[in-house]
DNA sequence: CCCTGATTCGC
DNA sequence: GCGAATCAGG
């Protein structure tokens, strides 16, 4: 089976979206993976998350490191178990509120606290942002040329509490109460004081409602047909 | 074992 | 240029 221009465009759309080099040989038909692997370098389409350059680049980044970029988040040291920062939409329990702190320098603060109060809790030097990156087609993380320090972005530390039941949380359904007519779609993150799950009731025969069903099952079909999708401006495959 | 992509190398 | 064989990680 050669490889026509047809084949190949075929061939470059399904690379790029994604596609594993089997199912694209499936989906091609009359080649194997390998052709298709090979090819895809000879048309040097490149980048997907490869075991195994994974691998090699992970350590690549994480052994030498020569880099110029101020890379200094020290592992924060001691785990001084932070208060939940999530700020409470309603006023805590207790606790002087701590708002987010102001990027000042730390280390010039003589600590001028009011008297009476706590010592002052230093937060984690290393506030968890949730950065925010493109994911390209093969799944993967893309990142800058400028970018590769720490490609393993470090578990923000994070102190686990035990769910308490507050004012705010009480009209959340929490792992306890699920059950298999309401929405199991978890909303939030484990560990956060507001996880829950969606429970709406359920889209029935399907763990989630309506909604999120329409999030959770939009992904690929079970292979064989899995034709009409992709409307193809070209006319499309030959049919066979 | 299965899967994955990368690489090699004879054709 | 092609792709089977092989490698190596998940």
């Amino acid at each position: 089976m050669a490889w026509t221009d047809e084949r190949i465009e075929q061939l470059r759309k399904l690379w790029e979206q994604g596609m594993t080099a089997s199912q694209i040989a499936e989906e091609l038909g009359g080649v194997s993976r390998n052709a298709v692997i090979g090819k895809a370098h000879r048309l040097n389409l490149q980048s997907r998350p490869s075991p195994v350059k994974a691998a090699e680049q992970a350590a690549e980044a994480a052994a030498p490191a020569p880099e110029p970029t101020p890379a200094p988040p020290a592992p924060p040291p001691p785990v001084v178990a932070a208060p939940v920062e999530r700020p409470a939409p309603v006023a805590p329990p207790v606790a002087a509120p701590i708002e987010r702190p102001a990027p000042v320098e730390r280390a010039a603060e003589p600590s001028s606290v009011p008297t009476g109060a706590p010592a002052p809790i230093t937060p984690p030097t290393t506030t968890p942002q949730p950065m925010i990156r493109s994911i390209g087609p093969g799944g993967f993380q893309r990142q800058t040329p400028g970018e590769q320090q720490s490609p393993i972005p470090p578990a923000p530390p994070r102190r686990l509490v035990p769910a308490k039941p507050s004012a705010d949380m009480a009209d959340k359904t929490s792992l306890l109460e699920l059950n298999d007519r309401i929405c199991k779609w978890p909303l939030g993150h484990p560990g956060e004081a507001d996880f829950h799950f969606c429970g709406n009731p359920v889209n029935p025969g399907f763990p989630y409602c309506l909604d999120h069903c329409s999030v959770a099952y939009q992904a690929q079909l079970p292979r064989r047909d899995r034709r009409p999708p992709p409307p193809l401006p070209f006319g499309g495959p030959r049919v066979r």
